[in-house]
DNA sequence: TCGTTATTTCTATAAATATAGAAATATGGA
DNA sequence: TCCATATTTCTATATTTATAGAAATAACGA
């Protein structure tokens, strides 16, 4: 992943309401939620929301589809990986670390 | 990790230079590098670099550590592990997911 | 086609952030 | 103490970003 990539996927969850988004659509899994239905959790007007959701789509960290007059809004778990290994590339110099145990981050394909 | 927290650490890493200081510094391994040498590899002027150290030191994902007339910085892996954990946290609403194999996340304590 | 509902775009305003020159502060050595 | 070096704070400027009302667009059902 290139820096350039790595610092428009933080800033676009460096935000209450889109981190709001992105974490609701990690927890719905791979079906997502409907504009109206995150608006309506989250309480955020229509144009914010809308905003905000470009900046999340345009950043690759949500996935957009249609159905009928809606549209479904999921979470892209392949692009949130990319992104934490980035964060912990070269840790250390290559010496040998502990890996931390406690993460164990998932790539939404849900059984 | 609270929402407000996970804000800061990531709008602490959505910045060019924040991000390559940070990085620079997780590469460097514990003992990390003071700040005049941070500054020569990653050219940026006194005042812009203080101000970016302050930014990450406040949000916790570098840690400060005086010897002599240098300040040494070194990156914080317990931070960046709890940031990891709560972006995937309750992820597909506890069903069973695929763990993404990639990613294993070091703790800093080098062997 | 027309009306209804879902979502986005337009627009303006308010607020936060990055940058770096210059001055100030701290530390250690002579 | 005085000097040299390391780092931070002060200051001003330029840029980016969040917000939401209102209007526009899109999709469906009658």
């Amino acid at each position: 992943m290139e820096t350039k990539t790595a610092v428009t996927l933080l800033a676009a969850l460096a935000q209450d309401t889109r981190l709001a988004i992105y974490r609701l659509l990690v927890q719905q899994g791979p079906e997502g939620l409907a504009v109206g239905q995150i608006g309506e959790r989250l309480a955020v007007a229509n144009a914010t929301l809308s905003f905000h959701l470009k900046e999340l789509s345009h950043a690759g960290l949500i996935l957009a589809r249609q159905e009928g007059r809606f549209i479904y809004y999921s979470a892209n778990y392949e692009q949130m990986n990319g992104l934490l290994g980035f964060l912990t590339e070269n840790c250390c110099r290559g010496e040998a670390c502990t890996p931390a145990s406690s993460i164990s981050p998932c790539d939404g394909a849900c059984q």
